[in-house]
RNA sequence: CGGGGCGUAGCGUAGUCCGGUUAUCGCGCCUGCUUUGGGAGCAGGAGGUCGCAGGUUCGAAUCCUGCCGCCCCGACCA
């Protein structure tokens, strides 16, 4: 391709509007635009780098059996409505305005559509299938370029198997496929393995990288693998220690104290001496949560350990409950359950709140003096504590969801009548599960991994193109001459090549577009190196990667980038 | 949806507080000449509903009201 009739409109300048490292780069490389607030065309460099991809998806998933469907993005709300999701989806589905229809922002319906009244015996199973497409979600915030927008490309993937033991079979083959893709494209990534327990062992896996652009955070060992959402995440904490002698309770006066902080300066205490007291209402009931000194509660845990929603008292509420202020609170006289993170197990001698204003009572001992105590994990892990599952530490960062894969059992069969005879003639629900990789997420967390303050550093599984190519002074005839050659021959070799013709651009301008653009290897061409060989001239050889340069004979030109680019990786 | 910021030429911006001729500068774009291995030089030129609508005023990019859009933080995230 050459360069002087390309539409690669890049940019010197950062767009006002771009914040994290990939949207920057994909913007001033030209590889998408921004239409509208998560809305993003792809210009015809990035879209190779879509294709490429996506070629990449398709032949891991036909290679575990896969079928690659087109379906609808425009779907009849009706079919929507038979598994309940448009009340589900709520406002982050799009609705269409003159008719009853909605843009899908999955496919679990209209695979669930096909599949049923079709896939009637257990001899159909086992079935895998596949698209890529846009789907539509009405994200209520756009962010991060391509990482979270309103319109994405996204590899989903259905499975229908007749019992959950085929269904983990089909389950494990997406997952291995999952981590060839990963692989094949070059990605630093991580899996976060099912969040345990709540649904009866349905398994779940999300493939994570680390990226501050990311959206979830997560607790990941680098030693042993652990990987979990730290909505989940545990980790190895010292309790606070039980003392030997437990002091009586004193009531303390402690006008204005309001926070851990304060009580600890105003009466000259460690805040791992302090319980301290947040009150949650649940279905209506009040529960109080006590932290070792000035932990956070962890709201999933906790949801998850009461099985329903939990939401902070607010001001009033906690007066009517405790008889005092936020700052006050305590479990001695608390009337309703009281659960302390596990930190707090059998601890002594603590200070914690009076339920009274401007009080506090220290001595406390939890075996003495609170009946009824429940205790429970309920932190929030962080960077530096000790993994559950082994001696090293964690580490605890936010991270990009490139992919998910998920059991869903027969919650959409069943809701939407899939049902298949088995051998004996009995009627079951199909067996179903539910896979995804975001595209443009792959492209983006490339960039992300692979870039310096110069541009883009492609892996030439994903680059646009295998060569950029630069004639230097496109006004010399010598230039001119030689640089199309090497087009036509490097083409010929078999590479993909991007050749920057343009006779009206400066060598300087040329050099930093091609960093930018980032392509693995480029050829440079110029007046000076052709005139420096009897044997008919040398060009530059340049890698993006390393910025390793070498002179290389026009003869010896070809051989030399098949061998160097066998080392890109 | 809450908090904060921004909106002036394709991109990046000055001017806005304190209203006053023809709206600033850089990059990019067009023409010509020169230049050509690290984002060129000179000369000339084109390009603007100052986000939109209404209001105040002799006069509005600037003040007031309403709306729209974009970004960031938070809430939300099948």
């Amino acid at each position: 391709m050459r360069l002087s009739n390309y539409f690669v409109p890049t940019l010197k300048e950062v767009p006002n509007d771009a914040v994290v490292a990939s949207h920057i780069l994909m913007l001033r490389s030209g590889l998408i635009r921004m239409v509208g607030a998560g809305i993003y065309s792809f210009l015809p460099l990035g879209y190779r780098v879509i294709k490429k991809i996506s070629e990449i998806i398709r032949e891991e998933m036909d290679a575990i059996g896969g079928q690659e469907f087109h379906l609808p993005a425009l779907n009849p709300k009706e079919i929507w409505e038979e598994t309940g999701r448009v009340e589900a989806f709520g406002d982050t589905m799009f609705h269409i305005k003159n008719r009853d229809y909605v843009l899908a922002p999955t496919h679990e319906e209209i695979m669930t559509f096909h599949a049923r009244n079709v896939l009637k015996s257990y001899k159909d199973m086992p079935q895998i299938w596949y698209q890529i497409q846009t789907k539509f979600r009405n994200e209520p915030r756009p962010r991060s370029g391509v990482i979270r927008g309103r319109e994405f490309l996204m590899k989903d993937a259905y499975s229908f198997d007749i019992n959950q033991e085929e269904q983990d079979k089909s389950y494990n083959k997406h997952d291995s496929a999952y981590r060839k893709i990963f692989d094949r494209c070059k990605i630093k990534y991580f899996v976060v393995g099912a969040s345990s327990g709540a649904m009866g062992g349905s398994g779940s896996e999300e493939f994570m990288v680390k990226s501050d652009a990311g959206e979830d955070t997560v607790a990941h060992c680098d030693s042993c693998g652990y990987s979990a959402n730290v909505e989940v995440a545990s980790s190895r904490v010292d309790g606070k220690n039980r003392e030997n002698k437990s002091a009586k309770t004193k009531e303390i006066h402690t006008p204005n104290v309001k926070s851990i902080d304060e009580l600890c300066q105003f009466l000259k205490i460690d805040e791992t001496q302090c319980a301290k007291s947040r009150v949650y209402i649940h279905k209506g009931k009040p529960v109080l949560i006590l932290m070792l000194g000035n932990e956070d509660v962890n709201e999933s845990k906790l949801e998850k350990l009461l099985g329903a929603a939990v939401r902070p008292g607010h001001p009033e509420e906690l007066a009517e409950i405790t008889g005092a202020d936020a700052g006050s609170i305590g479990p001695i006289g608390f009337n309703g359950r009281i659960i302390a993170d596990n930190r707090l197990k059998d601890a002594n001698n603590l200070f914690s709140g009076a339920n009274k204003n401007d009080y506090h009572i220290g001595g406390i001992d939890f075996k003495r003096d609170v009946e009824t105590l429940e205790y429970a994990d309920l932190r929030i892990v962080e960077t530096g504590e000790g993994c559950p599952n082994c001696d090293n530490k964690l580490d605890v960062f936010t991270a990009i969801e490139l992919g998910h894969i998920f059991k869903l059992g027969t919650k959409y069969s069943e809701t939407m009548g899939a049902l298949y005879l088995d051998e004996n003639g009995k009627e079951l629900p199909l067996v179903m599960g539910s896979y995804g990789i975001g595209v443009e997420r792959v492209m983006a967390c490339c960039i992300e991994q692979n870039h310096d303050e110069y541009g883009i550093i492609w892996d030439k599984t994903l680059a646009p193109f295998d060569v950029h190519l630069i004639g230097l002074n496109m006004k010399k005839e010598t230039v001119v001459e030689a640089s199309e050659k090497i087009y036509e021959d490097l083409r010929e070799a078999g590479f993909d090549v991007l050749f920057d013709d343009r006779t009206n651009v400066q060598a300087g301008f040329k050099f930093n577009d091609a960093d930018l653009l980032g392509m693995p290897v480029q050829v440079i061409v110029g007046d000076k190196k052709l005139k420096e060989s009897a044997t008919g001239g040398k060009v530059e050889v340049k890698l993006r990667r390393t910025g390793e340069r070498f002179d290389v004979e026009l003869s010896e030109l070809i051989s030399k980038i098949k061998e160097k680019s066998k080392n890109i990786d």
